[in-house]
DNA sequence: GTCTATAGCGCGATAGAC
DNA sequence: GTCTATCGCGCTATAGAC
């Protein structure tokens, strides 16, 4: 198999498995058997497990920042842009067996135990959707759609904290339509009607 | 040394170091050296590793519950104690190098990894700080100190998912005034100035 | 109740043949 | 690029002396 669609097929995986049980649950073992090669491989591929993990973050953020960015340069109403990216997360709970969480979330439980560039790219991750929520929270109030009291950049962390956070607790409640009630909470409070 | 005290104190260094690394991460050997004690002594007060989680579970569930309910009885305003409340999550995150989370928190992460009466009892903490938040806002639309749109318990676990979610972000960015500006951004949204 | 010693396993990682 | 084989380590857990 040609090099780059076996990486990309390691990274697939480890994703999936990373989503589900986190880093330190995952082990080239599991990879193995769901790509169908041997342990050894995949470190051909990815020298050490922090190496697979940089560049699947990597590929992550980047991926999520590309569709994200897609649903801010839409004209779409500020109203219809959060709901949209809250989505996004619902989405991830919804794959499979509903038990799947945001990759940089389960990822922030296990900061402590991952080296610096890995905990950095997952700090980044954060800090990057914080920015892109704010910017929609400005052009809804700036457009006269979002009427809500308080600081634009707080409201953001705080939507960004609960869907993350939300993540987890719908996940152990096992019942996803949970979480769509939570999303239509905060846009009732963001004055979206 | 009584059999009780070291138990009690096995569980205070366990907790602990769940609270910075999480289960998975965290080995016996961490915490016969916290101790004092050998690997072994510990396995004669907790035989295996999910008894150990499953008793601090419901230590870690009964002590909490127990300051939330004396928040609940007292006669201060709804605001007051929705303010007391999220202050008890602040308060983790300050303890030692800023970097613990609320137990159930992180390991709603590790939640497909747990043993079922593990994570049941995760669940179940969930479910009763969900519970004991709504009923503080009920408390407060009733009295007419709050006033925001929307459902009662759809409000309660957004608030309980974003300052869970919130510790691991805020940890990650190791701001902590951070969360204390969620925390009034908060209280602004539930209309209580 | 705590200790030393060790079993037994799974892990990340490497060497070297093909 | 993938394989077999293996090293060396750290883990949970147990046996048995004190």
């Amino acid at each position: 198999m040609k090099t780059e669609d076996t990486k990309s097929k390691i990274l697939d995986v480890a994703q999936d498995l990373i989503q589900r049980l986190g880093v330190n649950a995952m082990s080239y073992h599991d990879i193995s058997e769901a790509v169908g090669i041997r342990k050894a491989s995949i470190h051909h591929h990815f020298p050490s497990k922090d190496d697979l993990l940089k560049e699947l973050l990597i590929r992550y953020s980047q991926q999520f920042a590309e569709i994200v960015d897609k649903i801010l340069k839409t004209d779409l109403s500020p109203n219809t842009k959060i709901r949209r990216y809250m989505e996004l997360f619902e989405k991830t709970l919804k794959e499979g067996n509903h038990d799947k969480v945001c990759l940089c979330g389960i990822l922030g439980a296990e900061l402590t135990t991952l080296g610096s560039s890995s905990a950095k790219l997952v700090k980044k991750f954060y800090e990057e959707n914080e920015a892109k929520l704010a910017a929609i929270l400005k052009q809804g109030i700036e457009q006269g759609v979002f009427n809500f009291p308080g600081d634009t950049k707080a409201m953001a962390k705080m939507i960004f904290s609960f869907l993350e956070g939300g993540l987890l607790i719908v996940r152990a409640q096992g019942d996803l339509k949970q979480f769509r009630s939570m999303m239509n909470q905060c846009l009732k409070l963001l004055g979206a009607g």
